[in-house]
Order: structure tokens, then C-alpha cells, then sequence
DNA sequence: AATGAATGAGATTTCATTCAT
DNA sequence: GATGAATGAAATCTCATTCAT
């Protein structure tokens, strides 16, 4: 009777999840910490490895941290803007769905910290700053100014300034992602995020309309 | 007849200006560079002493930082307490003077960047995340819950949740004060801060009343 | 009839040229960078083989660079000594041929490196040094003064200080070696070795000549 | 009565002869193990400070080498050059000064390892290669080739190829700096440079001459 | 009070060597 | 035999803090 393994053999079965491994542990504690006070065996340590293995699979603490952002980041967008181009339906309604999908999908997750670990950083790794701009910022205003000129152009919404409504739309979104990973995680300063984002939504999208009237409050997590 | 110096000789005017001067520093760095990207002898060179003196003034880069926190925002917050009970007119007009207020003397000053600060750093200083948690975000959460009451108290505003609608208030205009020394400062990332927190008013505003057409559009900055 | 493989099987035929191969490519590698700044798999890969491969063949680093003077200096030497012994003729013309035979078998070639090699790391690895000493600097010695007294005895040369020659003839030989193998390498720094050879060889013998009209300058390379 | 100090305070005193101490400890160690092996605080404790005083003077291990160098050959040279230019006298004799300063000064000094430092080295830092061409060796050929021609000019010397020659005067003597601070610190290894520098200086002389006869044996350490 | 030279713990990254597969 | 993933000691360089002057 031949031996038949019920599992890959085990090297190298943890060779092919390390990757993984490494940007979780890292996404964990850049988080946390920030990049810069995070240490690289730290990352190692939690991802269950040496010093060494980590240093096998990036070549540096920054290029852990541009893949931290590719893996977490730019999948979820492209995603996003799939969604909005086949939505039907009141512009309103796609908005909300946008925000609220995104608050789950990331803002409410590891993901979302991701803003804090680049506003902290930016100034000090232009490199990264760079990388996060084409890859995650600009696909995500153009995915949102072309859904507000939609609503526009469908006579839902009042004429207003593109640009600056997307920072309307969304800054207390990632304000709130911001907050849940630094003064959210101390004692005695959380909030309950999910509760001022569905009054974010109510309020910021009744305020676009143009005949307030027709919203029925059907928007909130 | 008795010399009577108009000033002090400038060496003693420059002891006593000593702590202000390193402050001024320490805000700047801080807030460009991060807390602990910030090298201590730079706060000192800036400030134009050496390392020494500067720990002559503050026994450590983390007491420097509370003192930079004290200084810079526990004072406006009185003030703009004090404005808001004596204020007569509409809560709309109270609630757009206290937001274009927070943003022209602090948002868009270099005080606007402790937020910055503190939201990269609470997580490894707890000790400095209570501080401010004490001296800066209770005492401010408390004003703006004043205003929305008085606001459904004269049945100006729909009804709302007070906690979460005074994050949705700041969240924008903090939001954007951490974006000026974040991404701002990155080439091709700048967004005009104050359009943006007009939008965010007008919209905001907006959405809280009961009759939005008794708003005639005169906020903005 | 039975088959008889005209070759062995490559996968066969490589294993046994291995150690050749392993050795080739170190002393390419030590030569170029030294023997610390090589990284034990640069020579796995130079040689077309896995680090763990490299160790299987030679136990350390350190027995690798070992094998690889002893391959390519003891047995020259053993060549050159017999050729001497039997050399008739002007004892100028065996010098002669000594030296350019050296310079083009040796000197001009990767094992003329490992002079290199030597000089850079004999003082951090002293059991190589004795190795090197008893394998190669005695017997190539040895070889030269024999050579010499054989010119005094022969009455062509002038009396000199054997051992004090012995280095006099072939420092230059050895330092245009160590020059090709350094800053022969780097831009604008080469010179002709060949030329700088034959013009020593034309000196140094014109030198040592009782009577120098007697050289009629056919040494050089 | 006036406190007249009768030596400068301490600190100031160290500071001052700081450079001074880290470049001998570093000219000592670069030689005796090679620059790459040689570790940075070695240096440092060698010269009776810390790691981190060492960092204070010269930015990185590489600027402390080309330290080195400057301040123990590049003045040599430019002092050689002086003395050549106002030589009176038979070439012969300034030959014979030059290489016999050259033996006192640097070849059997500390200094005369920098040869050594440089061969092992020059291939993995093309940086500091560049500088000791620039600094060093062109300067030094240039004033080689200069005595030369004098001889040649005053019809002492036989016609050669000038920039053959030069290596030949030097190639022995920078061979034994090589040897004596290579093999010659091994035991059993030594041999006696002065002797060999002297056997060469007589016989490559007696080898340039037009006329043998006019050498009298007067050179030699 | 003011200085800035000195320290040394600690951070990132490299690489010889081992060993499970 | 062959592989290459994994390790961890060790190297360079930084910087908060101290303290002699």
C-alpha cells in the first residue's frame, strides 16, 4: 500500500504561506506602532520566523511595506470601481453603498490602518508616498467623482464642486479609520465608529439632494 | 537720573524667550517629521541652542511634547467656549463661526499638526494619550454638544445623535488639518483645504436642518 | 556487443567534474573580490550549483580556498623546477625563460590571483598562510637560488646575495600579477604588464651581468 | 594672583588630537586585517574612544579611509616632488635618494600597508580606487617619469620606455611594503626588506646605465 | 546657565552554515 | 546526492541622554 501524504510536506507548505504570513504580521503591527517604530524582527517574531526568512522574501522594511499596501489596498479598489460602473438605481443609493462597503471592507478592518501608517510616514518616505498616491488615492477620486457627476447629471444632486465633495464624502470615513487604530485603542477614548458613519451618510447625502424631501432614510450600516 | 533699560538686554530677553522658542521648534519638527523621526538636536539647533540647554528646559522629548500639546490648544478651547454661550442668532451661524474659527487658528496653523502627532504616536506613549484626552478632546466634544442641543432646543436642527453628529462636524475640518501636514506637503498631493471645509459646512449644514431653505448659503470661509 | 558509452551521462559526467568546476569558479570569485567578500553562493550559482551542494564538497569556505591554491600552484612549481635541472645554456636565458614561462602560465592567468588573495587575508587566517608558505613560497625559492648559484658558478654572473635577488627578480613579476588582479581592473588604471615584464627582465639581467656588453637583448616576452 | 592653567583643560585637549589617535588606530587596523574585515568599533576602542565618538569625526568607515590616506601619502608626495625639482647631482643619485626615502618614510612605516589596504580592496569600492589614483598614484608617476627624463636628457641613462621603467624602480619596493605587512608578520616568513630593497637598487641601476663602469656601489640603505 | 563631546543601546541588513525535504 | 528555506551572529550606523568644562 503506497504512502499517500494527507498534506503537503511541511516545508513546503510554509514556504508558500509566508508571504501572506509577513504581510499580515507587518500590516498588524506597522498599524499599531508605525513603520518606523516598528522593528523588523518584530515582524518576523509575529509571523513566526527569524529575522533572516523576512529579509528572504523582501529585501527591505520599505518594500514590506509597499506590498503591505498593494495587497491590502488596490485589489479592493479596482473592485469598488467594477461595482459602480454596472450599478443601477439612485445615484444616493450607490453612494451609500460605496461608503458603507468600504468601511466594511477596509476602514472597519486591519486595512484601514493603513491611512494612519501613510500620514504619519509620508513626509519622511517620499518613495512611499509616491506609491500610495498612483496606486491607491487618485483611482479612488476618480471612482468617486465620476459617480457624484452622475448623480448630477440624473438630477439628483445639486450642482456642486466635484473635488471637494469627494473629501466631504469620505474624509469622516477614514477619520473615523484613523481614530479606531490610534486614540480608538485607548482606554476610555473609543467610539462607536459605525454609528457616526451612518450619521455622516444620512447627513452629508441629505445635503446634497436636491429635494431632501424624497430621502426616506434608508441608508445606514 | 536712573537708567531705566526700555528692554531688557537681549541676553536676558533671550533666556526668558528660551522655552517658547524651543516649543515653537519642537511644534514644527513634530509635526513635519514625526515625534520620534524628530532628533533632539534639531529641535535645539532650530531653536538656536545646543542639545544641552534644551535638556536644561525639558527633562526628556516627552515631556517637550506635553508641554508642546498644553501650550498650543488648551487655551483656544477656553476661548471658543467662552464665544459659544454668549452667543444670539442662528446655531447654524454659531456652529459655521466655530468650525471657521478651529480651522483659521488652529486647523490651518502649525497647531493643527498635533493632531498629527498624537494620532501617529498615542499607541506608544499612553501616557501622553491621556493627557490629551483630558486637556483637548473632552473639553472640545463637550462645547460642540452644547451648540447642537441648543440648536434642536430652538427647533432649528432635526433631531440627531449629539455624540456621533459632533464627529461628523470636526471630522472633515481635523481630517483636512491632517492632510496639509501629511499628503499636503507631498508634490502633486495638495488639495485647497478651505474649499473643501466650505463644502463640508454648506453641505453639513445642510443636512441638519429641519427647513433647509432657510439656509441662505452665506457660510464659507 | 555490448554498448559502450562513448561519454558518461552529463548528469553522470558533471558530477564528477563538480569539485573542478566549484574550484574555477572560486578562484574567479576570490580573485575578483577577495576571499571575505565572497559570498558562498555566488560561487554555488557561478558554478551552476546550489549553496547546500557547495558545502558538500568542501566543508568551510576556508578548505574551499585550500584546495584552490593547492590545485593551482603546487604542481607548477613542481614543472618548473624539473625543466631547470636539465636547462643547458646561458644561465641569462634560463632566468629568462624562468620568468616569462611564470608570467604566462601563472601571472597572466586566474591563478596568478591567488597572490592576491593571499597577501589580503594571510594575517586573519593563519593556518592558510602556513599552508601557503610549505606549498608554495619555499619550493618556488629554493628553485631560484639554485638557478642563481648556477649563475655564479657558471661565471656569468656578477657575485650577488642569492636570497635578496631571488625576490629582486620576481617582485616585479609578482606585483604586475597583483596589479592586474586590482587596480588593473578599474578604469584608467591598466597598464601593459607584458611590456613593464620584459623591460624588467632586460634590466634586471643587463644588472646582474659581470659583463654587460655580452647581452645582446633577445629577452622579453 | 591670576589662575594661569598650565595645560589646556582635558576635554578640549582629547578633542583636539581626537582625528589624530582614530587615524593611527585606523591606518593600524585597515593593514593589519584589511579594511572590510576590519569592524568600526575596533577602531574606535583602539583609539581609546567608543563606537559612536568615531561617527562624530568621519561619517562613515569609508570617509575614515580615504582619511587615512590623505593625511599619510598624499603629503609624502608633494614633499618627494619638491626635493627631485631642486636635485643637483647624477641621476643615479636621486633615483637612489628617492627610492631610499621612499623605504624610510612610507614602504617601512605603518603608512607602507596602505598598498595593501588599497590591492585587497580597490575592486569592491570603486569610490575610493578613483581617489587614491587621483591622490597618489598619478602624482607619484608623474614625478618618477620627470627624474627619468633628466637622466636620459644628461645623457646618463640608456634610452628606455619611461613608463615601464618607473614600475620596475617601484614595483620591488611596494612588493616588500606589501610582503612585510602581509606574509612578513606570519612566522618564518620575514625576510629583510632593506637588504633586498638595497640588491635591487644596485642592480637596476647598474641596469639603466649607458656606461656600468661609472657606478660605484655607493647606493644602499 | 550653556555647551557639545562622549556614550552605548539598539536598529537594519547580510551571510556562512545547517538540515528537512 | 542535491536543494534552498531557515537561522542568528555580527556589522554599520544613529541618537537620546549625560556630564565635564
Amino acid at each position: 500500500m503506497p504512502k499517500v501524504p494527507l498534506a503537503a510536506p511541511s516545508r513546503q507548505r510554509r514556504k508558500e504561506a509566508r508571504p501572506q504570513e509577513l504581510l499580515d504580521a507587518a500590516l498588524e503591527l506597522f498599524v499599531e506602532k508605525g513603520f518606523a517604530a516598528t522593528r523588523s524582527d518584530e515582524v518576523a517574531v509575529r509571523a513566526g520566523v527569524s529575522k533572516g526568512t523576512l529579509y528572504l522574501y523582501y529585501p527591505s522594511k520599505e518594500e514590506l511595506l509597499k506590498a503591505v499596501i498593494q495587497q491590502n489596498l488596490s485589489q479592493m479598489i479596482a473592485e469598488g470601481s467594477g461595482i459602480a460602473d454596472e450599478f443601477e438605481g439612485p445615484t444616493t443609493d450607490l453612494l451609500a453603498f460605496l461608503m458603507n462597503t468600504w468601511w466594511e471592507r477596509v476602514g472597519n478592518t486591519p486595512a484601514g490602518g493603513i491611512h494612519k501608517i501613510m500620514m504619519s510616514e509620508v513626509r519622511n518616505f517620499p518613495e512611499i508616498a509616491q506609491f500610495y498616491q498612483e496606486e491607491v488615492i487618485q483611482p479612488a477620486n476618480e471612482l468617486l467623482v465620476r459617480t457624484l457627476k452622475r448623480g448630477v447629471e440624473r438630477g439628483e444632486f445639486r450642482e456642486v464642486p466635484y473635488a471637494e465633495v469627494t473629501h466631504v464624502l469620505f474624509a469622516p470615513l477614514i477619520f473615523m479609520a484613523l481614530h479606531k487604530h490610534s486614540f480608538g485603542a485607548c482606554e476610555g477614548m473609543d467610539i462607536d465608529p459605525s454609528r457616526v458613519i451612518a450619521t455622516h451618510i444620512d447627513i452629508v447625502l441629505h445635503g446634497l439632494l436636491k429635494h431632501p424631501a424624497s430621502l426616506k432614510g434608508k441608508q445606514g450600516s
